[in-house]
DNA sequence: CCGCATCCAAAGGGATACTG
DNA sequence: CAGTATCCCTTTGGATGCGG
């Protein structure tokens, strides 16, 4: 089944889907998907960020990881990269429509997670201590 | 700022906050973000799956990450194992409620990727085409 | 200030073979 | 059927140093 943008056929209805192997939703889920870009994502959902602020609020993520992450997003669609040449250069990152929209849902799994962190560490404890 | 539940204090509002780095909830995001999490839980959200079904409906992962996976959301209290002792034997995978949550919103995510499709292709190749 | 390049250690992840 | 164990290659990702 699974069809996809991949799909050959001159199909009438085109739909994609994740679970098909070279689909680009299934690409793009997993670019969200990543430590960092999650991060990046719901920081910016805040509002634009300079690179060097939007790193001191991911905390831990290396200038390398950053970048990379940055980089893909931008390159999905989802985050608009603005340089402002100027002394001392300025670069300022913000989303775009389609990555609001994107950020908004991680929102809400975040918030889902953070009410759940109790829960959660109930269930590993108890995992934990069957082996 | 960041509070969260490796904080020390007698706090009396105990906020959890995935930017904060050893956070729980950080954690958690971060094996649900993971590529074959991601789709072990929308595949479960469709229902209780076996084994090998499961392994059919997310194609390509191979077994012993499907496995790791799946154990890791036991973990976690997102999916329930179920072991029906016989010849052959089953093991039955579904979600918990808390995984259910979690599913219904990595269910939006994908469905708004899967829409964007286009979108996002087309942000792609105008990357590409500038270098 | 922004971020690319290089190096290197660590983790991720596939293929295969084997057990209950 | 449902995994675990092993091997081994690939990718990730941090640290450092340099350039615009």
């Amino acid at each position: 089944m699974s069809a996809c943008d991949t799909d050959p056929g001159p199909s009438q209805e085109l739909v994609a889907d994740v679970f098909a192997r070279g689909c680009t939703s299934r690409a793009t889920l997993e670019d969200i998907g990543s430590k960092w870009a999650q991060l990046a994502l719901l920081a910016l959902g805040e509002g634009g960020y300079r690179f060097n602020a939007l790193r001191r609020r991911v905390e831990g993520v290396s200038e390398k990881m950053l970048s990379q992450t940055l980089q893909t997003l931008e390159r999905d669609g989802l985050v608009t990269r603005d340089v402002v040449s100027a002394i001392p250069p300025r670069v300022e990152y913000a989303l775009t429509p389609l990555g609001e929209q994107v950020a908004g849902r991680l929102r809400e799994l975040a918030d889902l997670l953070e009410r759940s962190v109790p829960q959660v560490t109930a269930a590993r404890a108890a995992y934990d201590s069957r082996g």
